[in-house]
DNA sequence: ATTATAAACGAACAGTTGTTCTGTGTCAAT
DNA sequence: ATTGACACAGAACAACTGTTCGTTTATAAT
């Protein structure tokens, strides 16, 4: 069943003007946009717009129009917002995510929670900088998510700040012998020893996303 | 600066009737539903409600009350949904997608539209299984974010469709003296030589999703 | 006790609003 | 040529709607 020019331009005005407005428009307005000079013929249109199911009305009060969604719901995604809070091991100091902190910068994105693991909270981003970690297939430029920890499990992928370096890494974390060993995922280079009061451990990669051809 | 117990039984009337009605009540209907016979009692207290910011009036017109947002609105981020189509690399046969596909199975992951390329139509996800792509940095269990393409440049991260095998698989493309060449990225693989007319290009990667500790 | 302000109230009014009535024009079918 | 359906148009009307006016009551401050 279709619908004349005028009925369709009918439909358009009072979704616009709903949106803008947050009420619905009367039959003057609705003439006045669509270049209907009379009442009687928006209010014939309508009744037509009305028994083609496009919109609904309650009779005889002003503004007594609704439109009737036009396409069926679509299912909702639930999705978690993640700041992304600069950039790691590239030597500038990195605060640390609390529970209330408010976003720095205005990097922010936002993904399927299921990507995530159960406990989703104090979670942010990063993007890393430097090849360290690529035999742990983490690459420049990649965006590794994060969620918040104080403490690390052997060979967990973690952040952790040097607080003699004043320097934010991310590495594989192991404790042997009273020393934290900072593991690089690459041959080429060295682990970093350190003591672990001089170690504060941030958080650990929970998600890798990363843009093959950059 | 305090709301008396009528204004805030105003406030919560408009709210409903406009959740309901998807229209403002008028004066009349305010005070009907909280009691006060008199429209300049309404029109007073609608006034004070305006004064401190609690709605916004339209003057005049019927219906011109909207409600002031009690918290300020979160930015929107524009998101992308994407359809996980399956698993690749696995022998299976794998439908490409088309213009007007149907999401097979019901798994979709929505992603921060920024992370994708500028042109995020026909975007498809398939889940890795395998490891010929580990020196690509893509491992067993990676989603890979795909933009279907029927063409591919020397050294493209695709998805193709080997007719006579019947199976799919993630490889580097080379096309040389009139031959395909397959590359894995795995020193310890083969690459793969086919007709070109035996290949058909599904789609590119233009992201990679991976959990480090899975 | 007095004063100022807030809150309340009914009535009247002007303008708004949707519906109905009567009539005209266009087009397709017969 | 006639008929019926659709679309249109202006006018009139009743009811709706928000604003203003004049007044009263309650409360707090002086």
């Amino acid at each position: 069943m279709t619908l004349t020019d005028r009925q369709q331009a009918i439909l358009d005005f009072i979704r616009a003007f709903s949106g803008k407005t947050k009420y619905p428009p009367t039959i003057r307005e609705i003439g006045k946009s669509v270049g209907i000079s009379s009442t009687s013929v928006v209010n014939y249109n309508l009744n037509v717009l009305e028994k083609q199911g496009h919109i609904a009305r309650d009779k005889t009060i002003s503004r007594g129009i609704k439109l009737v969604e036009e396409s069926p719901e679509i299912p909702p995604i639930e999705t978690v917002r993640i700041p992304v809070l600069g950039r790691i091991a590239a030597g500038e100091p990195m605060p640390v995510p609390g529970s209330d902190f408010a976003i720095l910068g205005d990097e922010v994105i936002e993904l399927t929670r299921e990507l995530l693991p159960m406990d989703d909270k104090n979670v942010f981003a990063l993007q890393v900088r430097g090849n360290s970690m690529v035999d742990a297939m983490i690459g420049d430029g990649d965006i590794v998510v994060m969620q918040h920890r104080q403490k690390a499990d052997n060979g967990d992928l973690v952040a952790v700040w040097l607080k003699d370096r004043e320097e934010t890494t991310l590495k594989r974390f192991y404790l042997e012998k009273g020393k934290v060993r900072l593991q690089p995922a690459n041959p080429t280079m060295q682990p970093i020893f350190a003591d672990p009061k001089n170690v504060e451990v941030q958080g650990k990669v929970v998600l890798v996303i990363r843009h093959p051809n950059k």
